[in-house]
DNA sequence: TGCACGATGAAC
DNA sequence: TTCATCGTGCAC
C-alpha cells in the first residue's frame, strides 16, 4: 500500500530549515466545494525568528504575527503589497516564532492559473487571510506526503525580496527542487 | 492620526 | 524599471 499520509504536528514541531527541505516534495491540499486543490510543493523559504532579521517576527509579537509566535503546525497567511497573499506554515514549538514560505507548486489537480510565485500559488489554490491560523492537521488545508514521491536534488540560494535584511538577506535559506520548471525563478 | 514600506506580479 | 494597492508598524 502506497496511500498518501498526511503530515501530523511532530513534522512541523522541527528545527525550521529541516521542516523547509522535507516540505520540498510534499503536497499541498485545499478541499473546497467538494474539489480537491492539490500541488506539489517544490520552492520554500525558512524564516528562523525574531532574530533573523528578514522575519516578520523579528518585529516582535504584534496582531499579523500571532500565529508565527503560536504553536507549531498551523498556517500565518498574510497580505503583502496589498494585493498578494502568501502562505506560510508555522514550525517548532508553541513561543518559537518561526515559518516557511511556500514559494510555488507543481500544479498535481484542481489548480486553475499559475503556481510559480507565493502570490500566485495562493490564488490558484483558493487561500487567502480567512485562511490565517488554520490547523493543518485538521481537514480543509493539509500537507501530505504523497503516494509515489518522486527523487530530487535541492538548490538553496539567497531568500527573494529581503535585501533589507542586511547579512540575514545573503543566508542559504531559500530552497527550491533543482531543474523543476515551476520553481519561480532560477 | 499619519505615513513609509513591503517575504509580489504584471506591464512597459 | 515602474506601478498597482492597502495592512502594518512606528513615528509624531
Amino acid at each position: 500500500m502506497d496511500a498518501a499520509a498526511k503530515l501530523e504536528r511532530a513534522f512541523y514541531d522541527r528545527d525550521t530549515v529541516a521542516v523547509a527541505l522535507d516540505l520540498l516534495g510534499k503536497h499541498l491540499v485545499h478541499e473546497v466545494g467538494g474539489v480537491r486543490r492539490v500541488g506539489r510543493i517544490v520552492e520554500v523559504e525558512a524564516y528562523l525568528g525574531p532574530h533573523d532579521r528578514a522575519a516578520h517576527s523579528s518585529r516582535g509579537l504584534t496582531a499579523r504575527t500571532r500565529v508565527m509566535f503560536g504553536p507549531p503546525g498551523h498556517a500565518y497567511v498574510y497580505l503583502i503589497y496589498g494585493m498578494h497573499c502568501c502562505m506560510n506554515v508555522v514550525t517548532e514549538a508553541d513561543g518559537q516564532a518561526a515559518a516557511v514560505l511556500l514559494r510555488a507548486l507543481e500544479p498535481v489537480c484542481g489548480l486553475d492559473g499559475r503556481t510559480q510565485g507565493p502570490g500566485l500559488l495562493c490564488k490558484a489554490m483558493g487561500i487567502d487571510r480567512r485562511h490565517n491560523g488554520l490547523d493543518l492537521t485538521d481537514t480543509r488545508l493539509y500537507l501530505e506526503s504523497p503516494a509515489k514521491p518522486e527523487p530530487f536534488a535541492i538548490v538553496r540560494r539567497p531568500r527573494v525580496g529581503v535585501d533589507y535584511a542586511g547579512a540575514w538577506a545573503r543566508r542559504l535559506l531559500r530552497f527550491y527542487i533543482k531543474g523543476n520548471p515551476f520553481v519561480s525563478r532560477s
